[in-house]
DNA sequence: AATCAAACCCAAAGCGCTTTGAATTCAATT
DNA sequence: AATTGAATTCAAAGCGCTTTGGGTTTGATT
C-alpha cells in the first residue's frame, strides 16, 4: 500500500492524505479523522526512503563503530549504548544505522555517508586524544555528537562525558583515605581520551598527597579479562606490591580479581580494588552488595541522552553544541578496605 | 555532486553515466575510465535512498534486537555477531539498521519494516521455540535468517546455529568420565530455543548413563554474571551438592567462579566447571590455557556467516532455504578435574 | 445579491536515481 | 553509394513521497 493507493481508496489527493498524516492544519478535523482511520486499517506506513528523497532528511542516524585492527575488539559498552540510543530513536521516528569500520578507514566512511546524504547525523564513538574525526566532521558540516571528549580539539562541538577524572581523583582519594600509598593503576588503552583522563585524575589524587607517581604501578591497554588477570599478577608479583588497585573497567576487574585469589590473597582485605562501572545490563556489579567498590555510570543513559543531544542540534542547526558532564557515583562494595600493616 | 551535476560536468547523459558507473555493457571503455575517473575526483557516491527508490531495493538489512523487559537485558553476544555481520554487509554494499525493540512489540517493527520498504531482509535474534515471528515473516514474505532455530516451527527458512544439543551432550559425557555424578546445569532462559537444546544434550547424557535428572541440580533464568553467582551458591549449599556444573554462558560462569571460591573450594579440584563460550572478543577465556573447559563456537563468525546466507538468499529468491549447523569445539581448560572422592 | 475570507482540497513539479525505448554514429558489407 | 547492424548514447518516464501555487467551496459580511 503507497500513499497513490490509499488516497484512491479514499477518492481524495496525494496532498491531502500527506497533510493529514503530518499534521498539517489545512485539512478538516473529519478528514483527517478519515484519513488516519484508513491508514490504520490498510497499515499503510509511508516510505522512509521516498519521505528522505521528498524532504532532503534522511531520517537516519549513523553509528560508526571502529573495531581496533588489533585484537578485532568491538568495545562491550556498544551493546548498552546502543539500546539506550535506539530507544530514543524510536520514539522520534528515526531509523538508526551502523557501520562496523576498522579503525584505518573510518574517516571514510563519514565521508561516505555525508555524500550519499545517508543520514542526518552521526555519533562518533571512542573519541581519541585530538582526534581527527572531529574536524572531519566539522568540515563536511555533518552533524555529529561524541560519546566522551577528544582532549585537543579546540573547536566546540556536541559531547557527553562521565567525568573521569573527577570520579578517578575521589576513587584514589578513598582509597587514600583507607590508609593505601601504594595505588596501581590498570587502565584502557591511554590514546583513549578516557583513559588519559582516568589517569590524570588519579595522579592528580597521589599528588594532592605527595605520593609520587610510580609508572611501576600503571598498566594500560585494551581492557579485557585476561589484561587485568596479567597486569594484576604481574603487579603482585613485584617488591613494593600494591595494596590497591584502581581499574578501569569491570570486565578487567574481575580478571584482577580471578589474579588476587590466584595468589592466595583476599581482594578487600590484602588488596583492594576500585573498578569504573559501566552499569551494563549483562554485568551487573554483583546484586544488593556491589562485589566492587565502583564508580559508576549508566552507559545505557549516556547513549539515550546523546541521541537526543544530536537530534535537538538536527532540528535547531544553529543552536550553539550542548555539553553534559555526567558525574559518577561512588558506590562502595566489598572489594576495598583499610591498608593491610605491613609486618 | 550528485548525477547530473556529474553527467554534466562529462558532456553526457545520466544515463549513460550511471551505466558506466554501474557496470553495463553498452559503454565503451573509454567513456566508462572517464566516467569512473570523474566519479573519484569529484567524490560523487550515489544516494542510496534514490537508488532505492528507483530499483525497489533497499540494499540494507535490518537487526532487530530484543531488549527483554524484565531486564532491559542487551544480550552481550550481540555487539560480536554485529560487528561478524557488518563485515559482510560492507563487502557488499549493504547497510545495516537496527531497531532496538521491547520484547512485546516486536512484531510491529517486521510489519513496518516491511511496509516501509526499508529493508531487504532481516536477522532475527534470538528465536524462542515455536517463536512466532517465523511464521509471521514467512507471511509478510520478507526474507529472513535466524540465528539459532525455533523447535516447532516446521516451515522450512535460513538458519545457523550451533549444535548445542550435542556440545552439551559432549561436554556432560566429559565430566561424566572424569567421574562425576552430580553435575549441575546452570542454563539461560528456557524459552530461548538454544537453552532447551542444551538442557536436552545435558539430559540425554545423564539418561544414557542411567543417571536421573534432577531438578534441585537445574537453573535456568537470563545469563547474568550474578546469576552465575546465586545459583552456585545455592547448589553448593544444598546437601549431596554437585561436583559439576555445566554453564550456559562465560560471564554466568565467571560468576559460578566467584561462588566457588567465596565457599572456600578450588574450581577444578572441588568443584568442575563447563562453560559454553561464545568466544566474545571482550571476553576471552583466558590466555595460552583457558580458565574454563569450555565448548566454544565463535559467534562473531556466525555473524558473518549468517549475513551472507541471507544476502545469497536475497539474491536469488527462489533457491531453497539454506542451514548451517556448526559443531562448538570442546576446548579442555582448567576448571575440570576428576571428581573428588567422597569422605 | 454581491463580496470576501476562511477552509478545504488538488494538480503538478521535484527529490536523485534506474531503465525503457529510441536515436545517433560509424565501420563493415553489399 | 546505399544498406546494415553493432556500438554508443540519449530523452523521458517512473520509483513514493512532499510541497508549491493555485483552485473551489463555504458561510459570513456588506
Amino acid at each position: 500500500m503507497n500513499l497513490k493507493e490509499l488516497s484512491q481508496s479514499l477518492g481524495l489527493s496525494q496532498t491531502t492524505v500527506s497533510r493529514a498524516l503530518n499534521g498539517y492544519p489545512e485539512v478538516s478535523p473529519a478528514t483527517r479523522a478519515r484519513v488516519q482511520e484508513a491508514a490504520k486499517t490498510f497499515n499503510y506506513h509511508p516510505s522512509n526512503r521516498a519521505k528522505g528523497l521528498a524532504t532532503g532528511k534522511a531520517l537516519a542516524i549513523g553509528h560508526v563503530i571502529p573495531v581496533s585492527d588489533k585484537h578485532e575488539m568491538v568495545n562491550p559498552v556498544f551493546g548498552d549504548f546502543i539500546a539506550g540510543a535506539g530507544e530514543t530513536y524510536a520514539r522520534h521516528g528515526y531509523e538508526m544505522i551502523l557501520s562496523i569500520v576498522d579503525d584505518s578507514d573510518e574517516e571514510k566512511v563519514y565521508t561516505s555517508l555525508k555524500s550519499r546524504r545517508a543520514v542526518d547525523g552521526v555519533v562518533v564513538h571512542g573519541p581519541r586524544m585530538n582526534d581527527p574525526r572531529i574536524p572531519l566532521l566539522n568540515d563536511l558540516g555533518l552533524p555529529f555528537a561524541v560519546h566522551g571528549r577528544a582532549s585537543g580539539c579546540t573547536l566546540p562541538y556536541t559531547w557527553l562525558d562521565v567525568n573521569n577524572r573527577h570520579a578517578f581523583l575521589r576513587a584514589t582519594d578513598f582509597l587514600y583515605d583507607l590508609g593505601h600509598r601504594r595505588i596501581a593503576l590498570i587502565n584502557g588503552a591511554e590514546f583513549m581520551d578516557f583513559a588519559y583522563r582516568r589517569r590524570d585524575g588519579y595522579e592528580a589524587a597521589l599528588q594532592a598527597h605527595d605520593i609520587c607517581v610510580d609508572p611501576a604501578l600503571m598498566r594500560s591497554d585494551e581492557m579485557t579479562e585476561d589484561f587485568g588477570y596479567q597486569s594484576t599478577t604481574d603487579l603482585l608479583g613485584q617488591n613494593d606490591a600494591p595494596s590497591a588497585i584502581m581499574c578501569s573497567s569491570l570486565i578487567s576487574a574481575l580478571g584482577a580479581r580471578r589474579a588476587i585469589e590466584e595468589a592466595g590473597l583476599v581482594m578487600g582485605k590484602d588488596v583492594s580494588v576500585i573498578t569504573h562501572d559501566d552499569d551494563l545490563s549483562y554485568l551487573q556489579n554483583g546484586g544488593d552488595i556491589p562485589i566492587f567498590t565502583a564508580t559508576r555510570s549508566s552507559v545505557r543513559y549516556a547513549g539515550r541522552r546523546l541521541a537526543e543531544m544530536l537530534l535537538a542540534a538536527i532540528a535547531d542547526p544553529l543552536q550553539p553544541p550542548q555539553n553534559e558532564l555526567l558525574e559518577a557515583e561512588l558506590m562502595v562494595g566489598r572489594s576495598t578496605g583499610p591498608a593491610p600493616r605491613k609486618e
